[in-house]
RNA sequence: GUGGGUGUAGCUCAGCUGGUAGAGCGCCGCGUUGUGGUCGCGGAUGUCGCGGGUUCAAGUCCCGUCACUCACCCCA
């Protein structure tokens, strides 16, 4: 016996059965509304040339200047795990020249991203996210598309709680003299010196200081969204408009700010009030410059995360258990070698119809064989020993009722079929 | 990364002012002959997160460390 014991790496989060049927359906569910409305699947990998992150999601960001997973390969290429999806997805669509064809280019994918914070409830160093993007498009009704795609995923759970919150960052041309207007504000407050480094480096991150002393200097602060160019103001004014037309339920938010630099017009966010500080679950919005700055063409782009991780915590917080967490449907328990040899055969056939079934092994007791059934989450059981292979009957017990009906062995396939399709018998 | 809290069986936790560990749930078995969920009875399982220190003696005190957790920060 060894004397070690390993633990799985600081701040990742694991899941098993039951609970992992929830993980599953949610990641399902969250990129449903994408495969419908016309958004095909990219696989991506996992890392990336570290210099490709730092320049899409911005060297002044938290993200890259403090929370990648950065090492030098064997070859002495700096590679860094994917601390978010956008920027490698954008690199992918420029090299294999996706967007060379129909616009807008529609991807979705899913999968882990890594992030070295401090872990917290909610707040994992390896992450799981759906994510969502149309590219090429900047028809304000694109944007209310992939805001309502995100808001369906979230609704087809079962969630009521979170809230949507909605504002737009302004592009190149109203940006710049706003964020100069912002920083001169700031400059005239009391301010302590990691909060003045942090306008420094990014004035709009300073706008969602927690601390209600902040909040109180930034009461009379000039918001974006009163300063948008007349381009981004109607940009705006349209989604609002298709969202309602829509029925999606949104906040307005102007002090929402978001930690990618590559933000622009609309960006949103949805937030959930019972997961504490972490209460983000996904967001996304614009990033127009986004392909240029990779190298790529000029072409705009919108999209969202989703975290399946908080998502998870979500409907746990609300009470609500979407993944089916019953092993199988059918439990074939065998007393005996012979009924063994028989029922093994018996679960293959069925599995081979796509019936979800299981099978008692390790010659356990009858007794302890049932309640093997009764844990299993399975409808029917089938009993075989020595008896009924006599007289060539299964013995079909349907387990919320406790009825037992005997079945000649050789409709018994068929039989379990028809009875666990909603076929009556 | 900064500051606080916690860390005892698979899970949720109890262990008062230091004297070599408990409950509930779960798990396994039994309640005679081939049948689960309820009930009754019985049973197994702990490097008391890890390492050091103080002490005749530490789960209980001290230091360190790791993990989780709360807030900040950040974000999914």
């Amino acid at each position: 016996m060894s004397e070690l014991r390993f633990q799985a790496p600081k701040g990742v989060p694991e899941y098993f059965p039951p609970l992992s049927a929830d993980f599953l359906t949610i990641r399902e569910s969250l990129s449903g509304p994408a495969r419908l409305a016309g958004y095909g699947y990219i696989e991506l990998p996992v890392f990336e040339d570290t210099s490709l992150y730092v320049r899409g999601v911005g060297e002044s960001t938290d993200v890259v200047s403090k929370e990648m997973y950065t090492f030098l390969d064997r070859g002495g290429r700096s590679i860094t795990l994917r601390p978010e999806f956008t920027v490698g997805l954008m690199r992918a669509v420029v090299q294999h020249g996706l967007d060379r064809g129909q616009l807008p280019i529609k991807l979705w994918t899913a999968g882990a991203a890594f992030r070295a914070e401090r872990p917290q409830h909610g707040r994992y160093r390896q992450l799981q996210q759906v994510n969502v993007e149309a590219i090429g498009t900047d028809d304000p009704a694109l944007d209310a598309e992939i805001v309502a795609l995100a808001d369906e995923g979230f609704r087809s759970l079962g969630l009521t709680r979170y809230e949507l919150q909605l504002t737009s960052l302004g592009c190149a041309q109203c940006r710049p003299p706003y964020r100069e207007l912002l920083l001169a504000y700031l400059g005239g407050l009391d301010l302590d010196d990691s909060t003045r480094e942090r306008a420094q480096l990014n004035p709009l991150r300073v706008l969602d200081d927690k601390r209600p002393e902040v909040q109180a200097q930034l009461a009379g602060a000039p918001l974006m969204v009163n300063h948008l160019c007349a381009s981004c103001g109607v940009h705006y004014d349209a989604v609002r408009q298709h969202l309602g037309d829509l029925g999606v339920q949104f906040v307005e938010n102007p002090r929402m700010v978001r930690g990618l630099d590559y933000y622009t017009r609309t960006t949103f966010e949805f937030v959930h009030p019972l997961l504490g500080a972490q209460s983000g679950i996904g967001g996304g919005g614009r990033y127009d410059g986004l392909m240029a700055d990779i190298g790529g063409q000029d072409l705009s782009g919108i999209g969202f995360g989703l975290g399946v991780d908080r998502t998870l915590l979500a409907c746990e917080a609300e009470g609500l258990t979407v993944g089916d967490h019953s092993q199988c449907d059918v439990w074939l328990v065998p007393i005996g070698a012979d009924a063994k040899r028989h029922l093994v055969v018996v679960a293959s056939q069925l599995r081979a119809a796509a019936v979800r079934v299981d099978v008692a092994y390790g010659d356990r007791s009858l007794k302890g064989a049932m309640k093997g059934a009764d844990r299993s989450g399975a409808s029917l059981a089938v009993v075989l020993g020595n008896r009924d292979l006599a007289d060539e009957t299964a013995q079909v017990k349907n387990l919320s009722t406790g009825d037992q009906l005997a079945v000649p062995l050789g409709d018994l396939v068929t039989h379990l079929v028809d009875r666990t399709k909603g076929i009556s018998t």
